[in-house]
DNA sequence: ATAGTATTTCTAATATTCTAGAAATACCGT
DNA sequence: ACGGTATTTCTAGAATATTAGAAATACTAT
């Protein structure tokens, strides 16, 4: 990952609107959360809540499939951990700052 | 750590001039980084990076002592750690996003 | 005290973000 | 085709961020 999509990244999460969507979309679990019980959940505008979930998909943190009328949003493990990635490596120094590890996976 | 606190720290970083002072930091390891040397390796407005590292200095990602004249520049690996720790717990699914594994520090 | 280097604060212009109402679009069931 | 629910796009106002020049401050050496 290049130092722009990570800043871009830390830029969606770094709202605490945006964070807390991440969040929920992540205890949600695979089954995802339709964006209408998001905005129950968070008690946001419906204009406000797609804002920042356009925000979050747009790095790539967020994916959406469509069931019917309804939108399901997830969170994206595989960008979130690039992104965990990126930190460790470029922003660690190795010993100071990583009780975070990153095991190879097979 | 706080979710606000968190979402700080991810806007702090979110920015690609910010991403970069950090990461050169942690690449000038222990000794830190001049403000001046800070500014030749990024090639900004002294005032702009002023600005800059003071929103780093804010959520306590940098730490800055005095030498003299010259003020010397630390990424605090610490609020990193726990960062990282936050976004680890709140943000991942155990299993899925998980390459990035917290080991128990003795 | 003065001069010189290092850095910040002040200021202002421009750009971006955030918020939410209103209107538009997407999809389904009948 | 129509009505209803779900969601987005449009729009606009207020707030905040970004940039950098100019002035101010901090410190050292003489």
């Amino acid at each position: 990952m290049k130092l722009d999509d990570a800043a871009a990244r830390l830029e969606a999460l770094g709202n605490p609107t945006r964070l807390k969507i991440y969040r929920t979309l992540v205890r949600a679990g695979a089954e995802g959360l339709p964006v209408g019980r998001l905005q129950a959940k968070l008690d946001a505008a419906a204009s406000t809540l797609s804002h920042h979930l356009k925000a979050l998909v747009v790095v790539g943190l967020v994916t959406q499939t469509r069931e019917g009328t309804t939108l399901v949003c997830h969170a994206n493990y595989d960008v979130m951990r690039e992104l965990l990635g990126y930190m460790v490596e470029e922003c660690c120094a190795e010993g100071s700052c990583a009780p975070v590890v990153l095991p190879k996976v097979a």
